[in-house]
DNA sequence: CCCCAGGCGTCCA
DNA sequence: TGGACGCATGGG
C-alpha cells in the first residue's frame, strides 16, 4: 500500500521525530494552539516565558487574566487572540474535570467539543487529541496537503476530511504509527517540500515514482 | 524590502 | 464550497 511505503521511506530516511515535543499533555495542547501558523521556535519562546513563572499548570492559567497572557504568550503571534482562545479551551478542561487522560467520552464527542471552540480548527482538534490524549485521530496540516499535493497524490484542493479519511482508510488505527508518520511530513515539509521552492530534485519520496 | 511559519474565523460570491 | 483578508511575532 502507497501510504505505508511512504511511512517506510520517510522512516528509513528521517528516523524516529519523538514528538510532540512538551513536557505534559497540557503543554502539548496548548503548543498546539500557540503554533497556529506560527514558527515553533516562537512558540517555544512563549512556553518558555510560561514555564519561567512556573505558570504552566491550568489553575495557575485560569487565574491570570487575558492582557497578562497574552503579554507572556506575545512572542508566538496573534497573542490577543490566542491569549483569549487558550483560556476559552483552558476553561473547557476544566470543565471536564482537568485532566486530558481521564476524559472518557469517544473521541467523536470530544473532536466536535474542541471544534466548538473559537478558535481551535480540525488541525489543533485533532493535534490535541492525538498527542495530548492518545487518540488514534490522523493529524493533516499544510505540509501534508502540500507534499502530496506535489507529488499528486491528492487534488491541489481537497479539504480537511478529505485527506484526514486517506490516511484513516487506509492505515491502521494506531495512535504511535500517527505520532510518528505526522511528524515525518513536518520535516519532509520543512526540508523538501518549501512553498517557495517548486522542485524537490532530492525529496525522499522521489524512489517511489 | 520581501516571504514564510506545524491555522482559524469572518465575510462574500 | 471556496477564496480573500486580518490576526502579529521573529527569522531568512
Amino acid at each position: 500500500m502507497l501510504l505505508k511505503k511512504i511511512y517506510e521511506i520517510l522512516y528509513e530516511a528521517f528516523g524516529p521525530q519523538y514528538w510532540w515535543p512538551g513536557e505534559t499533555p497540557l503543554e502539548v495542547a496548548i503548543g498546539a494552539i500557540l503554533t497556529q501558523n506560527t514558527a515553533w521556535k516562537n512558540v517555544e519562546k512563549a512556553i518558555r516565558n510560561l514555564k519561567s513563572k512556573n505558570l504552566l499548570y491550568l489553575d495557575r492559567l485560569l487565574e491570570l487574566d487575558n492582557d497578562k497572557l497574552a503579554e507572556l504568550i506575545r512572542p508566538s503571534g496573534f497573542y490577543r487572540q490566542k491569549a483569549q482562545r487558550l483560556k476559552e479551551f483552558l476553561i473547557w478542561l476544566e470543565k471536564k474535570g482537568g485532566c486530558f487522560l481521564k476524559i472518557n467520552d469517544p473521541t467523536e464527542v470530544i473532536r466536535n467539543e474542541l471544534l466548538s471552540i473559537k478558535g481551535i480548527g480540525p488541525e489543533t482538534a485533532d493535534s490535541i487529541l492525538l498527542y495530548a490524549m492518545e487518540r488514534p485521530v490522523f493529524v493533516v496540516d499544510a505540509y501534508t496537503k502540500r507534499v502530496l499535493a506535489r507529488h499528486r497524490i491528492i487534488r491541489e484542493n481537497a479539504n480537511y476530511h478529505e485527506v484526514q479519511s486517506f490516511f484513516m482508510h487506509n492505515l491502521p488505527y494506531d495512535v504511535q504509527l500517527y505520532k510518528e508518520y505526522h511528524a515525518l511530513f513536518v520535516k519532509l515539509g520543512k526540508e523538501y517540500c518549501k512553498k517557495s521552492s517548486p522542485l524537490c530534485s532530492t525529496c525522499p519520496l522521489k524512489q517511489i515514482f
